[in-house]
DNA sequence: ACGCTGATTTGAGATCTGTCAACCTAGAGA
DNA sequence: TCTCTAGGTTGACAGATCTCAAATCAGCGT
């Protein structure tokens, strides 16, 4: 398959169209698997993983980092640095009102994701 | 290789009931994300991603490493250091025949992770 | 303008990871 | 036993990653 390569992470993971079917269906090609790659990486660390998962599960849709950072024993930086992780993954959203800034997660991508891992019913 | 951590790590990703809620429905526990963010983490290498859909989508339920590695330009150390990955992860098993050495999916564990990233419809 | 607070960026150090060459182990078969 | 093949293990190295302190940036107040 000649697609190009760079639209298929913003447009791809980004379709209600599954990008692949589940790799437990057919063999992932290996454009596919350096798309997609990256966004497990970005949940495969714990810290990324409750972040996302705090975000994902915000109430309001959304949630202020100063809000995310106290949860954590972890400096200011190395929140901001997890965050950006999840941004540059696809998986977030952050949007700056005032002095604060709020994350969403990007619902597309995670269906993609769980898509991805889906299984038969054995 | 630690059989401990690896027992642990099947006993709470090998259930039938999911581990945990989707992490968009409630904040996952600290607990919880470090004992599945490994399994995310092994996934998010493109090799690995492409060994896991080898594994997974393979005809017979199991695929031979000699099988695996002639489809990737890289040594066989390589690829077996990835497949310990990915058995490490509780995602596959492997099991010696003779002179080959078969792996297979885990498709339960598959399930847990994609029950995790499941989003309400909006 | 100034200072204050929230958040990100930069720089640096310790650790982890992906890869290969070299070596070792397990099993089949003569 | 000896040899051959399939896989795994070890050791080493370059590059990536996680973390923090320090510096920087963006807004809101007074």
């Amino acid at each position: 398959m000649s697609k190009q390569a760079v639209a298929l992470t913003l447009t791809d993971l980004n379709a209600d169209t599954p990008c692949c079917p589940p790799i437990a269906q057919r063999r992932i090609p290996a454009e596919s698997a350096a798309v997609l790659a990256p966004a497990f990486k970005a949940l495969g660390d714990p810290v990324r993983l409750q972040l996302m998962s705090m975000i994902a599960s915000a109430p309001d849709g959304e949630i202020c980092v100063c809000d995310l950072t106290p949860a954590f024993e972890l400096s200011g930086p190395t929140i901001s640095h997890h965050l950006k992780t999840l941004r540059d993954a696809g998986l977030v959203d952050s949007d700056r009102r005032g002095t604060w800034v709020y994350y969403r997660a990007r619902p597309t991508i995670m269906r993609q994701l769980a898509a991805l891992l889906t299984v038969e019913a054995t």
